[in-house]
DNA sequence: CCGTCACATGAACGCATGAGCATGTGTAGG
DNA sequence: CCTACACATGCTCATGCGTTCATGTGACGG
């Protein structure tokens, strides 16, 4: 596979602090857990009870991710009589799952070939 | 400013195997060294020895993570000689790592201000 | 009030994982 | 050959992380 060149990038270097940051939000998608609830609220706002129902996990431990999501800034939780909602907090989580989604396929598929 | 994303997603609901796999292979993005490993490589191939002096850590941690990072199919490494010379494997990596940066950072804002 | 439903939270456990250490493999030089 | 260099790999340990168990909190119904 040849490489298609170079790219005049004119980003700056990758600096540690900010690899930080970036690799805290990145392990939010990094488990297929949190991705499960990810993806059901992709389709829409669901309640904790649907979402332990679509990702068959117990209601704690979907508790617990969601807080984590929560304070990552990805979903957000809304009160409404005894249940609460979630949502995604903007449309660009949703594009960034999307696109996770979309390139971890695509990289897979390169791995597959390249055997 | 803000494109509202009017994807009028017809995609089927994330299973769990394909949860795993996108998981798996976003870890690799997960994690400060691997991130700045990557961000190094963006800027163009480099051997071992100059990984090592770019991200400051020992050479079997990076070794260890190369190999990591190889079997995910990220990146490719060839000899030249002694030393052996890495570069992502493809632009679509590339392409992956940026917009991780970018939406992670996005995403981080959006935290402040909702603060 | 009291019980119950719908979640949240705290503590503890078990497993995966990243880094360090020692050593193995392959290559160039003398 | 023998040594030195450039990485790779197996092992081990410490840590982190996700799940479970038990319990707490807040909202409705009777």
């Amino acid at each position: 596979m040849g490489h298609a060149g170079e790219q005049a990038v004119t980003r700056a270097r990758l600096d540690p602090a900010t690899a930080q940051e970036v690799a805290e939000t990145l392990q939010a998608l990094a488990t297929p857990s949190r991705l499960l609830i990810l993806g059901r609220l992709r389709e829409g706002p669901a309640t904790v009870g649907e979402i332990v129902e679509s990702v068959a996990m117990a209601q704690s431990a979907v508790s617990h991710q969601l807080r984590l999501l929560r304070h990552l800034g990805l979903v957000t939780g809304t009160r409404a009589g005894r249940s609460v909602t979630y949502a995604l907090h903007d449309d660009h989580v949703a594009a960034l799952l999307d696109q996770a989604v979309h390139h971890a396929e695509h990289v897979r598929l390169g791995l597959r070939e390249r055997a």
